[in-house]
RNA sequence: CGCGAGGUGGAGCAGUUCGGUAGCUCGCCGGGCUCAUAACCCGGAGGUCGCAGGUUCAAAUCCUGCCCUCGCAA
């Protein structure tokens, strides 16, 4: 079976690997974003697939406009295509090229969470589980038809960071099964109850910024759901201050005041609406990521207002 | 040449403006108190102040160059 790569970023890269393994599958060509300046200086830097691709010997493809490469899959004499992350819509005359389409790997439980951030949505909407979901892509956003699902919970704990982690595991051999079996004839699709989706946009570093006048444990899944990137944040004495990690604790006071300090673990205590968070990793602008313990330290922090 | 912050005992910070004794909160080690403790008291070890050069009687502090870490933006 020959089939096409599409992707970009590191959660793609398991599934390409997946992919690549299974000796049912050849994968003749491996398309992801062009090169992009990246971090401070500009560097130019090639996604994650690319690498990976490249460390597997593939030919790789990066296209400004994926319909770029329309002559070059006709060419190929493609069974299917299999999509993660790629981070363009796919113009539908690319999609009728390979002889059963193109299969995608979506990380939530479609009809659920489509878009493009289905991991932060998931967590800040506070679901107990998720999953990962194979599906036929057609001319709408993840509307297509599903070839296959996994069920996965939630850690009460677990950050979008962790969570996109298990998923792309997960649903890497999953990919390989629906696209092997879609090819095969063995596994039919089934339409996804349209009446029942819900959008993940994609998140800006604004979305990310915590509003303390909002319960605690809403606090705590802000801080989950924007970890490692772009990083919950707030503003304590005029610059930035990213909350990697908190817990939801007991405690009053003014929402964004530093009411106490944990003794147990000597992190700062944030009251929120109601109730309160225990900053446990937090990172001032400019600074490496240090513990709530450090922060008190060297900060002193309490008494102080987060805004 | 994208914008910006920073490098000071093991951690996080102050001290740099205006050169002159190495400071604070913790951690660590030892001792004490206590039924006990992450609490409290006493004592102690530990620092080429990122690196190199320069100015000076004297540099963490002023000048020059370099290295490293990080925030924003993309």
């Amino acid at each position: 079976m020959r089939v096409a790569f599409f992707g970009t970023p590191a959660p793609a890269v398991p599934a390409l690997e997946a992919l690549v393994a299974d000796p049912r599958v050849a994968v003749p060509l491996v398309v992801t974003n062009p090169d992009r300046p990246r971090g401070r200086g500009y560097e130019l830097a090639p996604p994650p697939v690319k690498t990976a691709a490249l460390d597997a010997g593939l030919a790789v493809a990066q296209p400004v406009k994926a319909s770029q490469v329309s002559e070059q899959l006709d060419s190929l004499a493609l069974d299917a295509c299999a999509v993660v992350a790629y981070g363009q819509i796919l113009p539908s005359s690319l999609l009728a090229i390979p002889s059963h389409g193109f299969v995608n790997l979506h990380f939530s439980l479609l009809p659920a969470w489509r878009g493009a951030a289905p991991v932060p949505a998931t967590i800040l909407h506070g679901d107990r589980e998720t999953g990962v979901t194979c599906f036929v892509l057609d001319a709408g956003m993840d509307t297509g038809p599903v070839l296959a699902t996994r069920t996965t919970r939630i850690g009460l704990d677990e950050t979008a960071g962790e969570l996109t982690g298990r998923l792309a595991a997960l649903g890497a051999p999953l990919l390989v099964e629906a696209v092997v079996g879609l090819i095969g004839g063995s596994l039919l699709s089934r339409p996804q109850d349209h009446a029942r989706a819900t959008y993940a946009a994609k998140i800006s570093s604004d979305d990310a910024r915590i509003d303390w006048d909002v319960e605690a444990e809403r606090v705590h899944r802000v801080v989950r759901a924007y970890n490692p990137v772009p990083g919950a944040h707030t503003s304590f004495r005029g610059a930035r201050l990213k909350v990697h990690r908190a817990q939801v604790v007991p405690g009053t006071g003014p929402p964004g005041t530093v009411i106490a300090i944990d003794d147990r673990t000597g992190a700062p205590l944030v009251s929120c609406a109601a109730g309160a968070v225990r900053l446990d990793e937090v990172q001032p602008a400019g600074k490496r990521v240090m513990t709530g313990a450090a922060f008190t330290n060297g900060y002193r922090p309490v008494g102080e207002r987060m805004t």
